[in-house]
DNA sequence: TAAATATTTCGATGGTTCTAGAAATATAGT
DNA sequence: ACTATATTTCTAGAACCATCGAAATATTTA
């Protein structure tokens, strides 16, 4: 994943409202939610759930697929992942026993 | 780590410039490095990554200390992992392929 | 076609963030 | 004390984001 994806992706987390919606959705499993159902969950308005909803859609990290009247949300796994591989990667490494900064010499 | 901090973490990382101060500071490892040196890398005034530093300082992602005239600045690489252990917990699970959520019968 | 349900789009408002130049502060060396 | 270096704080404007009511759209059922 590029630097630019990944900030993007951070920053759509970054919202608590949207954190919340990704977190349930998550926990729903590969079902996903209804947006009234996040909604039950969620105490904001409609117009606010449903802004917040197409910025996680925007950011390829939840999908959207109409069934009758509702539309499920279901989240992006692997991109989930691998915004994860890639803090684990580009942001956390140095964290092993063995790491120290080699001298310079 | 709460859902309010792993949500102002994620914020604050979701700026690209904030990202890459980080990203930086990581693969510095624990030696971290001095301010100007991240202006050195990154193409922006003094006091726009001054302001983007302290928004990390302020998350507690990163810490700073003192050396004469430099600031050093190291990463917190503990609470980047309890920030990627949330994602992966909270966020993440249904990617193994024995989990599916279980019909409510 | 009308009514009910589910969700989005529109529009306005207030708040926050980004950016960057200028001035201020802190430290070290002369 | 003065100068140079490193970094922050101040200030202001532009851009962006969150919020939410009202109106619009999509779908189902009567």
């Amino acid at each position: 994943m590029e630097i630019l994806q990944a900030a993007r992706c951070l920053d759509k987390l970054g919202n608590p409202t949207r954190l919340e919606v990704f977190r349930l959705l998550v926990k729903a499993g590969k079902a996903g939610l209804a947006v009234g159902d996040l909604q039950e969950h969620l105490n904001v308005p409609a117009s606010t759930l449903s802004h917040h909803i197409s910025h996680l859609v925007n950011a390829g990290l939840v999908h959207q697929e109409r069934e009758g009247r509702v539309l499920r949300c279901r989240p992006d796994f692997e991109l989930m992942q691998s915004l994860i591989d890639f803090m684990t990667e580009e942001c956390c490494e140095g964290l092993g026993p063995a790491q120290e900064s080699r001298d310079a010499s």
